[in-house]
DNA sequence: CCTCATTTCAAACGACCGTTTGAAATGTAC
DNA sequence: GTACATTTCAAACGGTCGTTTGAAATGAGG
């Protein structure tokens, strides 16, 4: 069997694998088997279980990245600074083009994405930020242009307060689905939640600072 | 040494190396060397690992919930609705005070929920809608009322998302307050994320619905 | 002090993990 | 078809895991 063809058995194994049970509770075993490959087979290819998660990510980041980079360069490039919900809407369709490299690309991508930052804390983090550091500042940097009143810190905690909302909704998104199917009559798909998902984020992140002197009189007022 | 004592020492040490590394990854051996306890104490005063984790969160939960409770109830026997900002802020105090019962505590509790929600997917979900439904669904009630606007599903969705932001924050809380004290010079203690959260979720959650046609409008805006 | 239940302890169990090994199989170029 | 590099394979390695076991230590009551 050709080099590629077996790569490609085992990323795809693996991917289907780490987005359903998360990375560490993923064994080379499981991932070799639904493969239909080798156990050593891992180790050869990839040379470590780290490596393969990496190589798993890497599959769909060096798609997304770059047309990420590209939308959020031609908003830069404007006279006026983009409104926020625009420059959120930017992430919808290179995510939802995952779709057509593979089938449920983008509900797997965004359920590793979750797993990753979940479950080996602090390594996802930098090795986005590591090789896509640059997207994400002309990502922060917009929303500073959007958002005038908050300042730097602000922004960083209701960025991270956002991206936990996805990375969160992702990697319980079966279980989601399942909910609101069964006691809503929901359609179930990834677009429709991401149509759900940018509204509460841009009101999240574009919202008054409260001070804390109202913290206190709203905790006091409801007690 | 008294059946409490060790019991003690096991929660103790168990929950800090729950919060730090998850439950799946800490290990019984790490949790009763820890704690300066033999090894088979576990499974003796706890039976397994799963009831011990259980046990764990126990101990906040039966303190957390019954205020929570009663708060709610107090803010339904109003004649007029509760403003969502206020029925957020019912979360305030009762977890604050965790922090009187142990230092640490709220942090400890919240890292502990996030660890829960996302370590072993679906299980502690189940445990608290099964244990505490009655306040969650009084609290949903209480929000339905303060946002007339939505109906059921969109609400089960954001407060869904509101859940995610809550639990990731939580889960990655330490980096972050690394990050932010490194890079913005911030006091990095549980009360200020929780101060920085509240308005975050009042403004996703009651956030104006956007119709698919709008999202679509969006997306090609930006493009 | 003796009795008996409770608690502690060292040791081992079987299972699964990621990785390595060296031989067998397969592919490739001459 | 031979020589060589690549890939596959079964088997084993050392290690960690949760749990169990049976004896030793400790407790409390008569």
């Amino acid at each position: 069997m050709s080099r590629i063809q077996t790569q490609q058995k085992i990323l795809d194994a693996a991917e289907s694998l780490f987005a359903e049970t998360g990375f560490n509770d993923t064994s080379l075993r499981q991932i070799t088997s639904r493969a239909e490959v080798n156990l050593a087979a891992v180790n050869y290819h990839f040379g470590s279980k780290k490596a393969l998660i990496q190589a798993v990510l890497q599959r769909y980041l060096k798609v997304v990245m770059p047309r990420l980079e590209h939308q959020f360069e031609v908003l830069l490039a404007r006279q006026k600074p983009t409104q926020l919900p625009e420059v959120l809407a930017v992430f919808v369709q290179p995510l939802l083009e995952l779709e057509q490299i593979k089938r449920q690309g983008t509900t797997l991508f965004l359920q590793l994405l979750g797993r990753g930052y979940t479950d080996v804390q602090g390594h996802l983090r930098k090795f986005i930020s590591h090789h896509y550091g640059s997207v994400l500042n002309k990502f922060v940097l917009l929303v500073q242009q959007s958002c005038p009143g908050l300042d730097a810190a602000e922004i960083f905690w209701r960025l991270h307060f956002s991206l936990g909302t996805v990375v969160f909704t992702m990697a319980s998104s079966e279980a989601l689905f399942d909910i609101a199917a069964a006691d809503y009559q929901q359609q179930a798909d990834i677009e429709s939640v991401i149509r759900r998902l940018l509204p509460y984020l841009a009101a999240g992140i574009a919202a008054p600072v409260i001070y804390p002197e109202q913290l206190n009189s709203m905790a006091q007022a409801a007690s």
